[in-house]
DNA sequence: TACCAATACATAAGAAAATTATGTATCATT
DNA sequence: AATGATACATAATTTTCTTATGTATTGGTA
């Protein structure tokens, strides 16, 4: 596990990619997926995640709908046409910013 | 230059592992060199610096030494025995967060 | 069948780490 | 004389997370 200062910013450019490439989503879904994927190296927790998704929502991103599994509610979130072209934007972002983290400090191609 | 969320908890680990390559250096000094490495990517704000670097002073990682250049007060900043240790165990650590991450967003190696 | 862990959502209080704004002062150049 | 660069610093605010808490359903097992 990480420190988690690193994870910070992280958040909604993680999610909006995993929406991208899965389609359709629910929240505790994507802790579990985020688990699998990382080895358990990343955790999301509760209470970042939801009221993020919330957000991303309200900016127009993302579009939900709500579907009863029994008498239990899910809330499936999928990228509106704003959201894909920010997923990608984040994505690009990060990968440069990577890059030239990687020039900051030093580190060699295949270490990271 | 990018949205400085991405930027959130690496600032301790660039000024450790700057000062792991240069030896001794000065606040204003850092923020100069962060933009001259980054060619101006990434900037590196002073109440962000002045802050960070007291508080790793006063966690035993930093110390300092204080020169009057002419009538003008610097503060050379230089890694204690645990500093060094802690800017080599917070690159590997980012290093790492940086491979979990490229899985995660399923970054190619070429893009970053 | 009673209990517990997992599933599924949500919000509130507090902490951490930054941004933005402001302040002081020296030095060099025009 | 004025301005921009050098050099430090702190306070108020904002952002973003963690931690804690709450509700409720479902499935497995003791």
């Amino acid at each position: 596990m990480y420190s988690k200062e690193l994870l910070k910013g992280t958040l909604q450019t993680i999610l909006l990619q995993l929406l991208a490439d899965e389609g359709r989503m629910y929240g505790y879904e994507i802790t579990q997926r985020v688990k699998e994927r990382t080895e358990g190296k990343i955790a999301l927790t509760e209470g970042a995640l939801y009221p993020s998704l919330h957000k991303l929502e309200a900016e127009g991103l993302l579009r939900t709908e709500k579907e009863y599994i029994g008498k239990r509610l899910r809330k499936y979130y999928s990228l509106t046409t704003d959201g894909s072209a920010t997923a990608k934007a984040k994505v690009t972002e990060f990968a440069e910013f990577m890059q030239t983290m990687r020039i900051l400090l030093n580190l060699k191609p295949d270490v990271c």
